[in-house]
RNA sequence: GGCCCGUUCGUCUAUCGGUUAGGACACCAGAUUUUCAUUCUGGUAAGAGGGGUUCGACUCCCCUACGGGCUACCA
């Protein structure tokens, strides 16, 4: 019988969550979809110097906007509360007295200067591994080399000490990785981790080995920088005696910077020239604000179908997956092992797939929402076909505003290329002549726009390629921009009259 | 330095011993659009290097190189 599938998120709150950890967090709950298993939400805060306040708040919105829902966990509470592990600190204790007791963990009182003091001496031997271990605990002041009067009577006065692992010596530790297959260490070349801080908070390893036994997690799948300290995990499940209730560990390739010059952090926000949080979010230290997708524009199902893409792929030739399709199509199996340079562009062009694969009608929305920051009225319907015009051209949400300002505003100023170029005599006689042939009907459409248009470029024998963009320029301002009868059509004649003779009038004659 | 992981077009990747090494993004060209964008068509572009194993290696093994991760009382 197969466990039933329980996969845990388990961010540290020391700042803004990433796309990386947003990644991570997809292909558990996609495994968890599909499975239907649980999905859980842990804060890994241990470590409370690094606290940040509103990292945890920013983590749970941002799940909640890529639409990663939380079946279990710090914010929706479940049946292994508290989901915090700051307030879990009791919960250790009994597992590390455990350790203890048998022999798998002991004492340390070394201070920070006498840790560093062996590293250098080690390495003034000419020894390779400088670690605080196998080959050098006996020369540290700990539980091990002290006599046992020592220890007790250290530990009695109050002594900080903390409490490291006792790793054995020769053996072979084997990690069976679902993405890369067994990765197998020697148990000399493990440290013996710290445990137990000196403030009695546990370190990463200890809580986290308990947490996904007592929560019955089935799967780890966490990001390859954890990878290196897997073998002491799968040793402390063996310590603790729950080697048959130890989970299968997936490690994921990392995201990489653009130019492949080291794994995605933090730091980089903004930096790249792209976000790199969902969320916008304000440093509260620093009082840095880095833009998140969100607000960048980006649609959070395009974020998430180019983040599953990024070392996992279906194995097919279809690209846009909605989640239902990736929870359907997601397999460990096809997760890569080689770590992925970030592209925006690529991601830039998901969420252009994603804004046309919308309505005009939820087009329109965007654009109305542009509008009513700038305190300009439009009806629905008027803004569905400015949408429906603009729809091919846009990457994001406010390029229906940026690229259609020209619909709600008149130009104030002229493109140069084209008025020094192009606005010649023989423009303005055609463009004098069309303003005052629209001008005697009340509406018109674009194909009796463009029907006059020609009749008077006929008349006066000059060829439609030379007015089309002085005309442009005279309703829009722009050399560029969506059809040009249509605009004409939605501004209607007034406006449009009114644009040219403007024009007319205030541009030069080359 | 040590330990671990990785390496197919510029980027994301397909390929699970036999393919003209496929797709997508980006880029370039042509067509359409009497402009731009869109769209369509086409194109440039890849198995890090060296040894094996094999009738046959991108694919399996080894070495080297390169890249990355870890090496804290951080996660």
């Amino acid at each position: 019988m197969t466990k039933p599938v329980r996969v845990r998120f388990a961010p540290s709150p020391t700042g803004a969550l990433h796309i990386g950890g947003i990644r991570t967090a997809l292909y558990n709950y996609l495994l968890a979809r599909q499975t239907g298993g649980t999905m859980i939400l842990r804060i890994e805060d241990t470590d409370q110097n690094r606290f940040v306040p509103g990292a945890e708040e920013f983590i749970i919105e941002s799940l909640k906007w890529v639409g990663i829902a939380i079946d279990e966990g710090q914010s929706v509470g479940g049946p292994y509360a508290p989901y915090r592990q700051s307030e879990r600190k009791h919960l250790y204790k009994k597992y590390v007295d455990q350790l203890i007791a048998s022999a798998k963990a002991y004492y340390a009182f070394d201070s920070e200067g006498e840790i560093e003091a062996m590293r250098i001496r080690l390495k003034a031997e000419g020894n390779d591994n400088q670690q605080y271990g196998i080959h050098s605990r006996l020369s540290m002041r700990n539980s091990l080399s002290l006599s046992e009067a020592e220890t007790t009577q250290l530990l009695e006065s109050g002594a900080p000490y903390v409490i490291r692992a006792k790793i054995e010596s020769g053996h072979q530790v084997v990690v069976n990785d679902l993405t890369r297959g067994s990765v197998t260490v020697q148990s000399d070349t493990l440290d013996d981790k710290v445990l137990m801080k000196s403030d009695g908070m546990p370190t990463y390893h200890l809580a986290n080995v308990v947490d996904d036994y007592l929560m019955k997690i089935s799967h780890v799948i966490r990001g390859e920088e954890w990878l290196p300290s897997a073998p002491l995990h799968v040793l402390l499940y063996q310590y603790l005696g729950w080697q048959n209730e130890m989970p299968e560990f997936a490690h994921l390739p990392l995201l990489l910077k653009p130019d492949g010059n080291g794994k995605l952090s933090k730091r980089d926000a903004d930096k790249m020239g792209f976000p790199i949080f969902p969320l916008t979010w304000k440093d509260p230290h620093t009082g840095e604000v880095a833009t998140g997708y969100r607000e960048a524009g980006y649609l959070p199902q395009a974020l998430i179908n180019f983040l599953a893409f990024l070392g996992w792929n279906p194995g097919t030739e279809q690209e846009i997956f909605s989640m239902t399709q990736l929870i359907d199509s997601f397999a460990i199996q096809r997760i890569g092992k080689a770590g992925a340079k970030f592209d925006i562009q690529k991601a830039q062009w998901f969420n252009q797939q994603y804004l046309r694969g919308k309505s005009n009608e939820e087009l329109a929305i965007y654009l109305m929402d542009s509008l009513s920051k700038e305190n300009i009225n439009c009806s629905n319907a008027v803004a569905e076909k400015i949408c429906g015009l603009l729809k091919d051209r846009v990457t994001f949400p406010q390029d229906f505003w940026l690229q259609g300002k020209f619909f709600f505003k008149a130009p104030t100023s002229y493109d140069e290329q084209v008025t020094n170029k192009k606005w010649t005599q023989e423009a303005v006689t055609v463009l004098t002549q069309y303003a005052n042939q629209i001008k005697k009907s009340d509406t018109i459409t674009a194909d009796v726009a463009k029907s006059i248009l020609e009749k008077v470029t006929s008349e006066l024998n000059v060829g439609t390629g030379k007015i089309l963009q002085p005309l442009r320029v005279s309703i829009t301002g722009g050399a560029s921009g969506p059809d040009l009868m249509a605009t004409i059509e939605v501004l209607g004649v007034e406006e449009a009259t009114k644009r040219i003779e403007h024009a007319l009038k205030t541009i030069p004659i080359k």
